[in-house]
DNA sequence: TATTGTTATACTCTATAACTATA
DNA sequence: TATAGTTATAGAGTATAACAATA
């Protein structure tokens, strides 16, 4: 009978055209729909260039320069053992290359190589273009003050943990 | 060299701690950083109930009432074969059943259980508190500009499809 | 002992294609 | 023919655990 009424919308997470639609949307439902058209947009520009969301991501990082196995393992939040398969799916593809790390024997560098910065630069040029585009509907002001509740919010969580500076 | 020249932090979607901190970021590395958070609030508070977030997110949406396979399959964006699965494993743990329809003996209703409701309404009152929390840091009144700006953006994004009334 | 990276195994999620049954 | 759902197969992504080599 009433099986809409101890969950809301809120936890929908990108789940589309939702059952709740119409009703005016909580400020958790509001962060996760934001939340689903960035993830979709950036899915979409990963797949339009035959990219995994994943993968796409790992040429992106790598394009500030060389990094370590567990380096990267940290900087995506997953075990050591997924880069393993991340990178090898990579580096079957010819966009990134395993080498030594003198000093260090365990150690291996990750390296965007020539293919691998084109297929960055391109994702990148794309993704950027469409995610500011969503904030053209904001006029100027708006968008200011908009960025600036942004950046405070991420300011409050994501305690960025200073990354090496190795590479 | 200068592995950095083209792309910036913008597309390095969830990648936590990024090798670029310390710059201002841009409006679309922002809106990348925002929805990193919310979707680990939401990866975590999945795991913290023994849910994978996709699952979490089934469940959510069949509070709102019973749904069929192809319905839910435009509902997440994924194939229809995807939602055998995710419902096979969902019937596993006894949070949803399947049952016939009368009037179309090709189609079946997704329900959820009574353990799938108590899931569901567990799993929402957490992600909604520690969603609504990430607002904290704004001012009340730079809250509701940041809502009504937040609105805006996905009132021109998603445009919902008039979702079937089924139910 | 701790760290770096790999292998082995298993599970979830997804796509594609082929299939059944019903409309 | 079109739609609802399943099965089969393949692949990506992830976790855990056990392992090797090096620090």
């Amino acid at each position: 009978m009433d099986e809409s009424a101890q969950v809301t919308a809120t936890t929908v997470v990108d789940a589309g055209p939702s059952p709740s639609m119409g009703q005016p949307l909580d400020a958790a439902e509001e962060l996760i729909q934001l939340s689903r058209i960035v993830q979709d947009i950036h899915a979409r520009i990963s797949q339009r260039h035959g990219l995994p969301p994943v993968q796409a991501k790992l040429l992106c990082v790598l394009a500030f320069g060389p990094r370590g196995m567990a380096e990267l393992a940290r900087c995506f939040g997953v075990e050591k053992a997924a880069l393993t398969g991340l990178v090898d799916r990579a580096e079957r593809r010819g966009f990134v290359s395993r080498s030594p790390v003198t000093g260090d024997r365990r150690a291996l560098r990750v390296t965007l190589t020539s293919s691998g910065h084109r297929a960055a630069a391109a994702f990148h040029t794309d993704a950027a273009a469409e995610l500011n585009q969503l904030l053209s509907p904001l006029a100027p002001s708006d968008r200011e003050d908009f960025r600036t509740a942004l950046a405070k919010i991420i300011a409050t969580r994501g305690q960025p943990h200073s990354p090496t500076e190795a590479g």
